[in-house]
DNA sequence: ACCCTCCTGTCA
DNA sequence: TGACAGGAGGGT
């Protein structure tokens, strides 16, 4: 569910919220999510949260000041909530399955599909993404042509590979294309150095306003307040198959690429 | 590039 | 009942 603009939103939230409260203790509600480092965050402080990749990580200080990471990756269907001691037990916590108990509150992770990891380290190499962020400063146009390099990958599932830029999911790669008037069948090493920087812009653009307006709630997505999203309203062909493209009526069209949903616009994308 | 798997829920 | 769902890792 949550791709770069979700995550953002909620590790943006949660900095002001938990930084500075220590770790009370954990309560694993799924087995599956229980490992061996979990326990070393007891005691731990809350330094600060950030967003690597696709993850909501926070940086914790262990006795003796070592630091400590914690990752959390929501993969399809997770939510990772602040709830307030104030106020407990609300609606959206139908699934939890593991509490981060701190001084004012739970972090409280809820995933219907099980499918959230949660990952501990001593060292922050363990949990960066390999690929770069697509909204940092070394991501220019000719690095991303470079990235692009002589790859035969079709557009959209190059998009998707998080070793070489990494945060973009399903919807917004399908966004980022149309934005940038690619056809997502394109073979990414075969754009000219001016469709490159179209991508690059498109990549930028597209990421920051989801971002802007707190990612988006396509069925489900609720950020760390609860909340949804408010980007819906702006994507232009994702879940749209059939309808006509706001640009130049053409229909949209829905393809399958890697066992996933594409959407396109025939017209403006070639 | 394809298929399947990990899970559970929702919708046609 | 079957298709599909925002992710990712595995194996052909």
């Amino acid at each position: 569910m949550p791709e770069l603009p979700e995550v953002e939103t909620i590790a943006r939230q949660l900095a002001p919220l938990v930084s500075g409260q220590q770790v009370r203790r954990l309560e694993i509600v799924d087995a599956k999510l229980a490992s061996n480092g979990l326990k070393l965050l007891s005691k731990c402080r809350i330094r600060q949260v950030m967003r690597l990749g696709k993850q909501i990580v926070f940086e914790l200080a262990g006795r003796k000041g070592r630091p400590l990471w914690l990752a959390v990756h929501l993969r399809m269907s997770g939510r990772l909530l602040w709830v307030p001691d104030a106020h407990r037990g609300s609606a959206e916590q139908r699934y939890v399955r593991a509490r981060i108990v701190l001084d004012r509150g739970a972090l409280v992770l809820d995933d219907p599909r099980r499918f959230a990891v949660l990952t501990v380290s001593r060292s922050s190499d363990d949990i960066a993404p390999a690929g770069l962020d697509p909204l940092c400063g070394e991501l220019t146009s000719r690095r991303l042509a470079g990235l692009l390099g002589g790859s035969p990958q079709p557009l959209k599932l190059w998009l998707l590979r998080q070793d070489r830029l990494s945060g973009i999911g399903n919807i917004y790669a399908s966004e980022i294309l149309f934005a940038a008037c690619l056809h997502p069948r394109r073979a990414a090493g075969s754009l000219s150095a001016d469709e490159a920087a179209r991508l690059h812009r498109a990549v930028r653009h597209v990421l920051r306003k989801a971002i802007a307006h707190c990612g988006t709630t396509f069925s489900d997505f609720l950020d760390a307040r609860g909340r949804e999203g408010g980007f819906g309203r702006f994507l232009k062909v994702y879940g749209r198959g059939g309808q006509p493209c706001l640009s130049c009526g053409t229909l949209i069209e829905r393809e399958v690429q890697g066992g996933r949903s594409t959407y396109f616009c025939p017209g403006c994308q070639r």
